[in-house]
DNA sequence: TTGTACGCGTTATCAG
DNA sequence: CTGATAACGCGTACAA
């Protein structure tokens, strides 16, 4: 309780010198034990283990990346922490690295093209082993500073042609043909869309469009959001819709968010669904399962992507290429009552 | 594309010797210039900082952790990766440190006492400037070895009398006190209590059950819920509680998850709010605002907590000791159509 | 299988 | 205000 300094001032940890005096060995013998221990005689190497978990000694990961130039920090940005399938993406990939003695260092870009690029300065400081985004980065002079960095990248969440390094996505445009064909599948014909006008938004829709022609639908509008998109948005966009256009029969909403604030919104006015509109959503959350009538949701697995994109990044940072640099994980659409 | 190695091999970034020798400087003044400039003549500084940014120069921080001792690193646990609030407070935590040169490291303890034991573990291996935790650590063997770290230990999120070195929180005894007067002053008189039996979930618990008594109420039920509640636990617990006791008021669920499955299922069962049922939840999260009749919360601002803690921790790391190491939040009910 | 010698890049210390 | 020197703790390279 009452150290020698103040509250908090704790002992030295051990370093590697002194567990190697107390099992009489060299520091280098206690580094192989721990590292290598199959190159450690077995008497040798289970004194050293001992010892290690008696004292509590802790490799120094300064030191060791230091000497080593390995840095055992991966560093995930995530668009924005308030997502639920980018979170679940991120814990996937630290449950695959974690276990191999890495640490998920967590950020967010907040959809900022300048944020990115500050984030990027920061990579350099911070030369972590490897770098995941649940995103793809546009910006050309970003993509080279990334691959400048020399080590492993992994974009998720779309579909490009030439990732920087490593991809697992899927195609956005294909979402958006998804939700057009099921709304020609259930009969609509007058459809609208709402989401951003950037990014995975603007994919989405360029699928829709695509769908929405091929299947000989009309889209009778397209609503642009700004900013991170929330419910309220969704709310309000459908109030507009509405407002303007009392034709609409089915509406593809960018996101779940977005969509669960214009189920919201329709259920409010007292409106059925799907008869008087259908509603549909991209992203699976889990609250779009719940809300009544249920919400009908594009979207994927995001932990398992997360997984994928962990392994392919141990893979890679072992000296690895993975024979399959870009894979794709597949979209379902999961039908509730909103459609 | 076709590089010497692989993919991905570049450069090797300039290190400070570089810098110095294009400065015609020691590696030393390249140093101060850019940690204690007003100690660098003016010229000479502004020359470094020029090639500094030319070259694209970053201090290489396992180096720098090496000599100093000092890491930039702050490591954040939150509970669930997933809760809204957490996110939050680690995010405004977030806002404060990383303008002054610390990154945020995030992990996730699952609500687990043997995850929390392995994280421990790592964070001796780790050795990051300080550590914070959405929650308070409850097992004196973890307490001891967090004070071992001799580091700065942030709790949140709780009100003990004992925090292991700094403290931002709130009684959650006293939420549940403040459900029983709001409940009371409703003119509720038969509540019952929906939520886990452990952790933050028994205090508000305690709470309720204190206030109730204080009040007159009945306590008519409490249903515990195990592990990471859901919002598919609050629907099948408030079902559960109405098959066995038709005459509750009002049910106080210790999350918004859990009132939010309570509520959901409640209207479902074409109930009416807060008529035939009051709910209450606690965790102010965004999605108990949208849905109707619109969930009354108890709660804090996350945001704002995260930023207390982030600029108490911030003051600890230059050596300081903040005037008032325990903090505590405001608590406040968001009453809206459900009670 | 084990050990010796050295260096990773930076900053603390102290002298100028 | 500036620089020389050494040291942080570990792991690579090579030798035994």
């Amino acid at each position: 309780m009452a150290g020698e300094d103040a509250v908090g001032e704790g002992a030295a940890p051990p370093r590697i010198v002194e567990i190697a005096r107390l099992a009489g060995v060299s520091p280098i013998t206690v580094s192989r034990a721990l590292r290598q221990p199959e190159k450690v005689a077995e008497a040798k190497r289970r004194r050293i283990l001992e010892i290690v978990e008696r004292t509590g000694y802790a490799t120094n990961p300064h030191a060791r990346a230091l000497r080593s130039g390995q840095s055992n920090i991966v560093a995930a940005f995530v668009s924005n922490l308030q997502s639920e399938q980018f979170c679940l993406a991120v814990q996937g990939c630290g449950e695959v690295l974690e276990p191999q003695g890495y640490q998920l260092m967590i950020g967010q870009t907040s959809y900022s093209y300048a944020k990115e690029t500050t984030m990027i300065q920061s990579l350099r400081e911070m030369r972590p082993a490897a770098v995941m985004f649940t995103g793809v980065i546009e910006i050309e002079e970003n993509r080279r500073a990334l691959r400048a960095l020399g080590i492993p990248i992994m974009e998720t969440w779309a579909y490009p042609r030439d990732p920087i390094d490593m991809l697992v996505g899927f195609s956005n445009i294909d979402s958006g043909r998804l939700a057009a064909e099921h709304f020609a599948a259930r009969g609509h014909r007058r459809v609208a869309f709402i989401g951003r006008r950037s990014g995975r938004g603007a994919l989405r829709l360029t699928g829709f469009r695509e769908g929405a022609r091929a299947a000989g639908l009309d889209i009778v509008a397209e609503l642009s959001v700004d900013g991170v998109s929330s419910m309220v948005d969704g709310r309000r966009a459908l109030g507009d819709l509405l407002s303007r256009n009392a034709q609409i029969e089915a509406v593809f909403c960018a996101n779940d968010l977005l969509a669960t604030g214009a189920l919201l919104e329709a259920r409010r006015l007292g409106m059925r669904l799907p008869d008087d509109i259908a509603i549909l959503g991209f992203g699976h959350n889990d609250i779009a399962e719940e809300l009544p009538p249920g919400l009908t949701t594009i979207g994927i697995d995001s932990r398992d992507l997360g997984r994928q994109a962990g392994s392919m990044i141990l893979q890679r940072m072992r000296g690895g290429m993975p024979s399959e640099p870009i894979r794709a994980v597949e979209l379902t659409l999961a039908r509730r009552g909103s459609s």
